[in-house]
DNA sequence: CTCCTTAACTAGACAGTGTAAAGTTAAATG
DNA sequence: CATTTAACTTTACACTGTCTAGTTAAGGAG
């Protein structure tokens, strides 16, 4: 079950856990292959051997951070009560949390996909794939007892989520009560009533 | 009125102007101070003289994307009917045509502000407020004729900000259809309804 | 034990980035 | 015309990601 490799015990975790360091440090823009390696011991080169490229290590950094957006969600979710309502505004709660516990992780994670993302590793790909799915999922499930919004099927997930995710990169970090929009209501507020399914 | 400057016409816009083309064209890495320089035919250090650093070019650029995006909303808002749902939905059609037609500019535009914020020219700084602000104003302006939702004065404006930012930043750039929330519905239909002021 | 293959890493170089300093040119001012 | 000053160029520096060529160590075959 051991992975000794030769030098480093495990570079590529290594990598993975520096990067997620150096965001919730510095921000986004601390973000760099250099200082990864550096803060795993390591030369500047030798993350080539594990990720093809910046943009590959970015790709299984944003993986990790989807599994931790997920925890922080059913965190949330396992101390609500258990309504449909209460459990769904959890879910959000949980959303909006982690947006503020951890927003340069939040923002590489929604970012716009980088041009070189088509030859990063297949498994890095499939494993950030298989984790951004099992996180709408979570926000799918919350929102299937409610009926569904606009008449649409899938209207229910898309409305709580586009709103809830509005609402995070808007305002769930702006300093207390100064926004554009004045004095902010809370996102329980503005989560309209949904009728449940009959 | 003129504003020769002594060797180019006018550096100022044509650095703004080569910003937004860049964007446009190549999507935010190729945003960079060196080419703003070279296609405005000058030097890689001449901009030094009208921007305090690349954050200040940048807010500059910004400022001026805000007012095409108060644009877009305007010119859908004046084609579209009298009702105040009409109006409200136009605007918001026009907040995701802009991000359909624009991507990197609304990248750019709601991106968390970057370190050195504090040290850009103060009136550039001004100019953004106001640019943002303005368009802010046109979405408030939208949403006054409806009662306030969950009892909130800024409640409605707020939730149909958030609503069509969310819906913009997760799907409005989806592949036609192909999201992880399966088929789309159209923004319209997730829209909530809204009951007047009485 | 020795030889060999191979994976993991290091060292160095390169083009590109933002920024700062010093030098140059041209317009404006007295 | 002489001087000042703004606009721009040149040069240099540290830092970035990536590529290439070495080096080191682990594991297997005889």
């Amino acid at each position: 079950m051991r992975k000794d490799t030769h030098h480093h015990g495990d570079l590529r975790e290594a990598l993975i856990l520096a990067g997620i360091e150096l965001l919730d440090e510095g921000g986004i823009d601390a973000l760099t292959l250099r200082k990864c390696a550096a803060r795993a011991g390591v030369s500047h080169a030798a993350p080539a051997h594990h990720f093809k490229g910046l943009v590959s290590l970015k790709a299984a950094i944003v993986a990790r951070c989807y599994r931790m957006f997920s925890s922080t969600m059913l965190a949330h979710k396992n101390n609500a009560g258990t309504t449909p309502r209460a459990q769904l505004l959890a879910i959000c709660e949980g959303y909006l949390a982690f947006t503020r516990t951890h927003a340069p992780l939040f923002q590489i994670m929604f970012q716009p996909k980088p041009e070189g993302m088509e030859r990063v590793n297949p498994d890095i790909l499939e494993e950030l794939e298989t984790e951004s799915t099992n996180a709408f999922m979570i926000l799918r499930a919350a929102s299937a007892p409610f009926a569904p919004v606009g008449g649409h099927e899938q209207g229910t997930e898309v409305m709580v989520w586009a709103l809830v995710h509005g609402y995070a990169v808007l305002f769930a970090n702006a300093p207390d009560e100064e926004t554009p929009a004045g004095v902010l209501p809370e996102f329980a507020r503005i989560l309209p009533d949904l009728p449940l399914r009959k």
